[in-house]
Order: C-alpha cells, then structure tokens, then sequence
DNA sequence: ACCGTTATCGCAACACGTAGCAACAACAAG
DNA sequence: CTTGTTGTTGCTACGTGTTGCGATAACGGT
C-alpha cells in the first residue's frame, strides 16, 4: 500500500477521498468509520463486523466486508491473513509491519519496517518483486518453542 | 516439516507409519492417498475433495480434511495460504519451496530451498525463529506489474 | 425540489473449512 | 472367532467470507 500511513489518522480525508472517486459516503459506510476511529492495531474482519452490529444490530457482514476492500483499496487499510487463515486488518496509526506466528504457542510478534525490508530484500533484488509486507506473515516456531519443543505431534495440529 | 520428503514418493510406507502409531488404516484414507498420489505439485484442499468423490461419491469433506491434516503432521505434506486465503497443499515430490505471488495478475513463482533460506535468514538470525518454508506465500507486485502498471484500483481488488 | 444515473445495500445462497458427537469399525488380545 | 478398546467416520451445525441480484438511495444536474 502506498497512501496515507503513519501520523495522525486520516478520517477525516476518507469521506472527501471516497466522493472525489465517485464514490458514495453512506450511513453504512460512516458506521464502519466509526468502528474503525475506535480500533487499533489488529482486528479480525467478524470482529469489525461484530462491532458494527453493536451500534447497529441492522448492520449486514457484506456490506462490512465490502467496505473494508473499498479501504483498502483506497489505502487506508491493510490486510494479512493469520496460520489460521483469518483475515487480520492493520488499523491505523501502525506503522506498516510483518508478523512472525509461533505454530506451537500460538504467539506473535511483529517485523518492522526495517527488519520486514531485510526479510523481502533477496526477492527485490533477483526478482525485482515488490512485496506486499504489510501482508506478510511468517509461520514457524519461536526461538522457545524450537529449542525446549520436541515437536510434540498432537500439539502442533494448530497450523491450519 | 522434517519428514520424508524428495526422491520417490514414499506412499509405501505411509501404511505401516500410520499403523505404528496407533494410528488405523482405513478404506477412506486408502482412497485419499490413491488421490495424492495421482496429483503433483500444488493443489487446493476443496479440489482434492472433488478428486475423492469422483473415486468415491460418499466421501466427506470433514473425513478428507482430517486426514490431510493426520498426513500433515506426519510430515507427508505441508500446505500453505494463497492471496485468497484458501489452503494449498504440496504435494511430494516438490522440493520444500515458498511462493511469491503477484497480486496485480495472479501469477504465482516458487522460491527454491535456497532462496527461500536467503529470505527468512535475517528472523532466523536476530530472533532465532525457524520459519516454516513451506507455509510461506509473498504477495506483492511482480517486475512487470510493478514497473508498467500504475496499481489499478479496480483490477486490484484480488487481494483477499 | 425533482429526476436520472448508478453506486451501494440487504438478502439469500453458496464456498471452504472446522467442531461436536453418536455410531461404527480397525485392530490386538484372548 | 469373539470381544473390548478407541481411533475414525459421517452428520449436522457453525464460522468466516463471497457472490448474484433486485431494491434502494446518493449525488449531480436542472
């Protein structure tokens, strides 16, 4: 993603944004704003959806979920996907970042820019691929689990 | 995963490993592996489902999905996300590899054992976490998308 | 204030997996 | 061969998103 990130954040932008685009600013979609003003840094797409309903049990999870592709198509939003294979949004103000996620303890830590740069450097330079870091999750096992761990087989069926 | 992996497919022994385990064998998960191994490379989990009920109409998606994860932790097969979310199963013989996909035109590339360890060398190193290769999917814009497209909203939408 | 265009909504149906549970069947032991 | 144990199956229901479609409502123009 490539607009708005870091500073204070940019509500107050994102209805202008939408209408300039020929876009249409809805109650709907002010609702989700709303949400969202009150999030930060990781949310789950039903739980926004869940929130959404507080303030109004009418609310549908399409129209939800159709609105956060709008955002982040628009670059206000990011999305990665956990072991889990859940959607994980990034609610600004965060900084763009990676995730490592343990397989065994289930934890995760997050990559900063820099350290998330060094990670997709080998790939930009012999492929010339821009990676999507905000995207990135990485499974493995944390330095913990790897050593004490002996990989026990019924216990690892978190990877999925 | 650390198990059987390159060289010819090791199907044969699956049986007996399953059985020291206290594992069962069964007619079902005969009829599974009949299906991997008349597959190859990447395949996602709803496609091996229709691949058993084309052997056998009463095959369960519940049934298939346990057993791939059973052959998971046995280390027969690994699987990873796509952009989309949805899994995708490895099938031996693949070198254990990682994917880079591009989110303007769909296209997907592996990264050998090699690459893939230039990449995940830097969290290995300041964190000592042992990344699961295989898990690991990059999306980003590939050297063609990222030079001559300028990211058209529309079309971007295949991001999730 | 009214109209026409068309983006957006809400709904219902679907797709992909997962979870709980009772019935079943592998397998080892006798 | 019969039996007991317990891993597996199939079913049904659920969780999380997505898609198609007719109805609705934003918004620019008059």
């Amino acid at each position: 993603m490539s607009a708005p990130d870091a500073g204070p954040r940019p509500w107050g932008r994102i209805r202008d944004d939408i209408k300039a685009r020929g876009l249409r600013w809805t109650r709907q979609r002010m609702r989700i704003l709303e949400v969202l003003e009150a999030a930060e840094g990781h949310v789950t797409g039903s739980e926004l959806v869940e929130r959404c309903r507080e303030r109004d049990p009418a609310t549908t999870p399409s129209t939800v979920y159709r609105t956060l592709d709008v955002l982040e198509e628009l670059g206000y939003l990011s999305h990665s996907h956990a072991a889990s294979g859940r959607e994980e949004f990034h609610v600004p103000p965060v900084a763009e970042h990676a995730h490592l996620e343990c397989r065994i303890c289930g934890q995760t830590w997050e990559l900063n820019a820099d350290e998330a740069a060094s990670v997709v450097e080998p790939v930009a330079r012999r492929r010339g691929f821009v990676a999507d870091v905000g995207h990135l999750t990485i499974l493995g096992r944390c330095a913990a689990c790897a050593t004490h761990a002996r990989i026990p087989v019924e216990d690892a069926r978190r990877g999925r």
